[in-house]
DNA sequence: AACGCGGGGTG
DNA sequence: CACCCAGCGTT
């Protein structure tokens, strides 16, 4: 862990580059309101800043309030929530507000222990809500703080190396600044992590922090075999080369168009093309699994969005 | 503790 | 092309 003395510098240097390397983004305009900080952060859970950046007003114009996304069916929720991934999670959004506007009046909770009570809401969205939106000075560790931080309290050998998350945590609560606004700080954290200290590649030489990083210049990329796989993940289901997951999201896809739905043939046929009828348990497992999720639901002898 | 969930980005 | 990326709920 870095000298106490180290923090204001760190600070002071690291501000300094975001004020003038920082990306316009809704969700860093003075404007951004706390619904507005909720939907993108769920968002960037999962896609690209650019991408939500893209995507994120269409939405927020079809539910332009906590009120308006409450009273959204699954199946509006999800047509809105097309080309971000995760269906699943945009439910839960649509229940988080429903909890919000049930159990809470209409606002948004300031405090992370009421928000990660959310549906949807873990660990990092309640203290990043909490943060972004209200200015709660709390410790927010997403993968981009976990990077930027390991490798700033102590020298990291390989570019995937990373803290446990409690020495994290404590260099995080360390780290937090006195006066400058928390939605400020973790803007200039997560701006760093995402172009300049990144997970597969590192740009030390444009780093504002090198001269006080430990692991500057001299974090390398691991060599041979270091795939989720061999690193002993669950390798994913596939079907015909590809993912499971990738044939569940194209059934939604076609979906989307047909609000009377399609019969099982139907779908077997615009989405898998042809099939042997061995592989049709595929198929039925994909829709039960759609179902159970909520996604779809079955209307005597087809399926369509679950309204 | 392990699993399932999208689809775009990167080397 | 292979490989990478992320936080949450469920089981």
């Amino acid at each position: 862990m870095r000298a106490t003395k180290d923090t204001t510098r760190i600070r002071s240097l690291l501000l300094r580059w975001y004020r003038k390397h920082a990306r316009a983004f809704p969700w860093r305009e003075a404007s951004a309101g706390a619904y507005l900080i909720l939907v993108s952060e769920i968002m960037l859970q999962q896609t690209q800043a650019p991408r939500v950046a893209e995507l994120l007003p269409a939405f927020l114009d079809r539910f332009p309030s906590v009120h308006h996304l409450a009273q959204a069916t699954n199946a509006e929720v999800i047509r809105a929530w097309k080309g971000l991934g995760y269906n699943n999670r945009a439910l839960r959004l649509r229940d988080a507000a429903r909890a919000i506007v049930a159990d809470h009046g209409g606002s948004i909770p300031r405090d992370p222990e009421l928000l990660i009570t959310l549906p949807g809401i873990g660990p990092y969205a309640a203290a990043s809500i909490a943060a972004f939106a209200f200015d709660v000075p709390t410790v927010v560790v997403d993968v981009n703080v976990r990077r930027v931080y390991s490798r700033l309290a102590s020298p990291q050998p390989l570019t995937t190396d990373l803290l446990p998350d409690d020495m994290v945590r404590q260099f995080g609560s360390h780290m937090l600044p006195r006066r400058t606004p928390p939605s400020e700080w973790y803007n200039a954290v997560m701006e760093l992590g995402a172009t300049v200290c990144m997970a597969r590649r590192t740009a030390c030489e444009a780093c504002p922090l090198s001269s006080v990083c430990p692991s500057a210049h001299t974090i390398t990329v691991p060599t041979g075999r270091t795939s989720a796989t061999s690193r002993g993940r669950t390798p994913e289901p596939m079907f015909r080369g590809e993912p499971r997951r990738l044939w569940r999201g194209r059934i939604v896809a076609a979906l989307h168009q047909h609000p009377e739905g399609r019969t099982r043939s139907a779908v077997i046929r615009e989405v898998f093309t042809s099939l042997e009828p061995i592989d049709v348990s595929f198929v039925d497992d994909l829709l039960d699994r759609l179902i159970k999720d909520g996604l779809l639901q079955r209307i005597g002898q087809r399926y369509r969005l679950h309204e």
